[in-house]
DNA sequence: CCGAATCCGTTCCGATACTG
DNA sequence: CAGTATCGGAACGGATTCGG
């Protein structure tokens, strides 16, 4: 297999990459992926663990999923509705990938960090 | 190391994996990593390229890359000006998680659009 | 050749209110 | 409890124009 999206000649190549990353651009997307990797998780304990996240974007986040086949939903008719989301053994697959990033991130942010200071200081120095 | 961004006993964590994603979150990003993978690379050629970019974006995308730390930009005093990009150490440390999410993509895009058909079909159906 | 600056339509997303 | 619906501001991103 290779990576090259365009081939040396410059010629197209149906490369739906692109296409693809869309499925874990957001960052929510990434934060329920961790929550779900433990296990299934009912709507509302997920709302509670991912900091921040609305009620409009995590069921946003949470359809999409779906949709994509990562994740599963199941709805128990209960008296107080009761529904749970696990990911799929598709979603599972995911797991690795973003785990490697992860971990990239884990070992890497703070080189970041420091490198956007210098090109910010660097940027207020007159260049006389 | 510990995948987890929330301890399970619900404490808050430091985690900063959501500003990191925000890094390679944006889909030119990658494209403009899998060119520089192979080598610095001219804008004009980068533009050429990479299938769509207009310039305002490729721009924007090298500038963030480069205060990240991750891409050297290097200016030629040239009549017409030259300017060539190419990865730093640390952004080439980037390479191998996002080759791991590529070839997710390669497995399972497939299953991933097949997923979305059966789901949006399910919807056509009247519950009845 | 490389890029900054501006305009402008589209999309995203939070806040809020309402439902079974 | 687990959503849906709507609104409005903010951010994104494309097209175009100008500059070194």
């Amino acid at each position: 297999m290779n990576i090259r999206h365009v081939p040396p000649g410059g010629g197209e190549s149906p490369c739906h990459y692109r296409r693809a990353l869309e499925i874990v651009s957001t960052k929510w997307t990434v934060l329920v992926f961790y929550e779900l990797e433990f296990g299934k998780k009912r709507y509302s304990e997920l709302k509670r663990r991912i900091e921040g996240v609305t009620q409009k974007m995590l069921t946003q986040t949470l359809r999409q999923l779906e949709r994509d086949g990562l994740v599963k939903r199941e709805v128990y008719p209960t008296v107080p509705p009761t529904v749970e989301y696990e990911l799929t053994p598709l979603g599972m697959t995911l797991i690795e990938p973003m785990r490697a990033l992860h971990q990239w991130t884990e070992a890497h942010y703070d080189a970041v960090l420091r490198a956007r200071e210098a090109y910010d200081d660097e940027g207020l120095r007159s260049p006389d």
